[in-house]
DNA sequence: ATTTTTGCAAAGTTTTTGCATAATA
DNA sequence: TATTATGCAAAAACTTTGCAAAAAT
């Protein structure tokens, strides 16, 4: 993240707008979303890196914290079927959730963070009546390079 | 869904070759799939549901087989944010899934059963190398007769 | 007979809640 | 000082597991 203090800022706004408060945990909490944004942090993830700088820190803050975030649409509640919720910063201005490449062989988690649904939300709100607002879209398979021998990938890489 | 047994067939057989058996439980919950294909049900909704037919049934069958199909690929496993996994039947053909509208207004969580986006895993194969084995495709937005006033839209309805 | 499956209860995980204390406006 | 937020521990919600009994091949 190239502005970290302008995004807090934003953030900040966003809470005090709505009645919230930028407390010393929620910006450590950001902080390190902003630090970690390719990596589809899990609330215990989320846990033990803030407790790195904040040990006196709370699961329930932590667990709260990410709801919050979640219903200001500042983060994304993700869920890729392993059992835990995983909290993905939404870009800079609220901006539509990327898409996702999960290979099965190696178990990366990548994204495509352009859009490539226009056409079809167009599409939907034509044929549906239906007015997108947030999509998810994720590609479930296998990298080409994995298919035969040892995966020389690493997990969570952005590819676009 | 018009012909049951021709559909419980075909289950059975893919149990069979892959050295499992179609138990009594096992059909009975399959059934309750069939019969509310569009719903998108929970462990605990289909438990209640095979309980009507076979009161003996323990919610840990109701898991394991659930699990068990999510890995033949008879049903997927999905997570709409709501803290519990969902069940789907996938087509006749081990079809890729289905598309999602997700209605914000109403709660409507209905499908696009067409799929729109062979154009976009052709894309992907061609740009990342990646195969695309199956995909996860939900809009969140609202149908333009929600938006106003109190909705008529009934849950869970098949748009396509 | 051997293997698979089941039901029950217990345990495991993840997430939420209650409440007294602390921080903030 | 009135409100909001926190930390802890307890509770809740969802899912998985162990095991002896039952069912199926």
């Amino acid at each position: 993240m190239l502005n970290v203090s302008a995004e807090i800022d934003k953030i900040k706004r966003s809470l005090m707008e709505n009645g919230y408060k930028l407390t010393t945990q929620r910006e450590i909490i950001v902080r390190v979303l902003l630090e970690n944004e390719r990596d589809h942090l899990s609330a215990e993830d989320v846990y033990m890196l803030v407790k790195e700088k904040f040990p006196e820190i709370g699961l329930a803050t932590v667990y709260r914290t990410l709801e919050l975030l979640a219903e200001l649409q500042i983060v994304a509640k993700m869920n890729f079927g392993d059992g835990v919720a995983r909290f993905d910063l939404r870009g800079h201005d609220h901006e539509h959730m990327h898409h996702h490449l999960i290979c099965q062989h190696c178990g990366a988690l990548d994204e495509i963070k352009e859009d490539w649904l226009t056409e079809l939300e167009e599409r939907v709100e034509r044929e549906f009546g239906f007015k997108v607002l947030d999509h998810r879209l994720d590609f479930i398979g296998t990298y080409k390079e994995c298919s035969n021998e040892e995966c020389k990938r690493k997990k969570d890489k952005v590819v676009s």
